[in-house]
DNA sequence: TGTGAAGAGTGAAGCGCTTCAAAGCAGTTC
DNA sequence: GAACTGCTTTGAAGCGCTTCACTCTTCACA
């Protein structure tokens, strides 16, 4: 409030304790001098409002006191439900986060790693897009890189909490099998470029498996695109009578082409969700999907983070499973006409 | 992929071609040089792999690229919109968005932009939470601060894009009262401390005029939240016929509500949303609700960034005004019993 | 041919902080 | 009393870039 218009500097306060710059930079960090010195230090700071400069300290320290959070596509719900928990728990005094969404671009997502590096980030939070992409070495040479999802195989990730997506896709097509379905859809989580998603690998030889005529599609995840998707899938003959979405979001746009179409769920149509958003309650009939453990989830990265950055633990791996919530999208096939 | 494991610096480029550190820099940029030096150290630039530090960069420059977007609440699914748009739009060769969310919390939005000017943010784009918060004139002070949605009177913001929240409101309740309501609720968007927010101003005024009976209640985004506010409400007695929601988001928790209730809407109850989200479509009945410009608005959004960080401009304000669309939640009071 | 202007290129001084190596200074131990 | 230990404190060297104030060219024009 006082003093110059200038925002006080280390300098400041350096020569109102009398002090060397070096000293009050240890003080203040609590990492060296005598309490009484800290105290000093303390007061003189709160007494001129000094603020430490961020810019300046990542580019002395070599880090920001920040972690990056890389989405694969801030348009999926479920992404944003976990990115905002993850933003909220990985606040501490000595630590921030910055959330960024890659917009389902992979090439994009790892420009903008190199640029969280760029900026020091403490540790980058991934949820891959491409898990087979190159270029992550590098990055995970410079940060450490912790994956959510899918495995990083080629980055030599810090440590990765998984999906575990061949229980939740096989669980579902299962259950569908079991109500009778032949013919089911898939539908994907899109890229931006095309690429050979593991869901898909996975949904391909379950369905297999389970002798399912299936069909796979990567959709986007707003509502209109989806409900085009869907749309395309619903006017193929013969129609698939069941449909896993795997995301919620894309779920409701299968609801939306559904009504266009005139196609009753369940009874014309089976659905099934992959991620209980909240809104899937609201919808007639309610949408029937998969609950994942989210705030374990968080828990368990936010304690990777914290051992990533303090110590130089080696890789870990663990792995989440999901839940199958029933609620009435899901119906035996219509008899044929 | 060649040389030391250290990424090349402006020195490195310097001695690469047998120019000065300074000569390179300019060059680089674009500020100085013939032709041919330029040709040279870009050429250089690439072999090397040279990518320029933001950090250092931003520290010895005291600008960083970069504009901060400042939402309220990014549970707002309006604002996330917003948001996306414009960290969409904003992004260009030299410019890119950093997108934070204030959680609701009037201070926390303060620290936060205070954050971005210590990042050393080219401008800050903030959707107020409390218009009336001391504190932002320091802040405008140092950076070029653009405000959506209300006025930051103190703060004498570079510019400001409003929202017609008078005309919009007005329609709402103007709408419910000829389609005969006298009770009506408006939900208006909940601060994380209690704050006297323009839209519940105008919503008391209006209401008056209309000689309504109205209540205003502050409304969480999130669907659980939402519904209980709503539940809350519509237990009262006499129970409101009417409920204006000044967030689709919080219209969602309505519907919960109402068919937990066992409330048919819109027969026993008439519903109004105010953004628009694509989802409300899907409900039943379908909500009826209002329509902003947002591409219009992202647009001169970005216009005034861009002049704000080139030239000086003196302050602009312009209004965007919403459209009512009806869809179908909207009805006559059911005759009392 | 001389003059001046325009512009290329340079050296050095920062931006505000961290951190290293060394110095200073107790208090212990032989 | 010398040699050591374990601390606090300091000066100075950066981190990688920008920018100011110059010097030096070059070239048009009187």
């Amino acid at each position: 409030m006082s003093g110059t218009g200038r925002r006080p500097t280390l300098k400041d306060i350096a020569a109102d304790t009398g002090l060397s710059m070096a000293a009050v930079s240890y003080a203040l960090r609590g990492l060296h001098g005598t309490p009484e010195t800290r105290q000093r230090v303390q007061e003189a700071a709160e007494r001129l409002g000094y603020q430490a400069d961020p810019v300046a300290r990542a580019l002395a320290s070599g880090r920001s006191g920040s972690v990056g959070v890389l989405c694969a596509s801030l348009e999926d719900l479920w992404q944003q439900r976990l990115a905002a928990a993850l933003g909220r728990e990985l606040l501490a005094p000595d630590r921030n986060a910055w959330i960024i969404d890659s917009a389902g671009d992979a090439d994009r997502q790892l420009e903008l790693a190199q640029h969280l590096v760029d900026h020091r980030a403490d540790a980058i939070v991934v949820i891959p897009i491409d898990p087979a992409a190159k270029g992550w070495a590098p990055i995970a040479q410079q940060a450490p890189v912790i994956a959510i999802g899918d495995a990083l195989p080629a980055a030599k990730a810090k440590s990765e909490v998984l999906f575990d997506n061949e229980l939740g896709i096989s669980t579902a097509l299962r259950r569908l099998a079991e109500a009778g379905h032949r013919d089911v859809a898939v539908l994907t989580p899109s890229r931006r470029i095309e690429i050979d998603s593991p869901a898909k690998a996975i949904a391909e030889r379950v369905a297999g498996e389970l002798k399912l005529n299936a069909t796979i599609t990567s959709c986007p995840h707003d509502l209109t695109g989806a409900t085009e998707v869907a749309c395309a899938i619903l006017r193929r003959t013969p129609r698939p009578t069941g449909i896993l979405a795997l995301a919620d979001s894309m779920a409701f746009g299968v609801y939306a082409a559904a009504s266009e179409l005139g196609i009753r769920v369940p009874d014309d149509l089976s659905l099934l969700g992959y991620d209980d958003q909240p809104m899937s309650q609201l919808l007639t009939p309610p949408l029937s999907t998969f609950r994942w453990p989210l705030d374990e989830l968080v828990a368990d990265v936010v304690a990777r983070v914290t051992s990533a950055v303090d110590t130089n633990r080696r890789v870990r791996r663990t792995t989440v499973v999901p839940t199958l919530i029933e609620r009435g999208s899901v119906a035996a096939p219509p008899a044929p006409a």
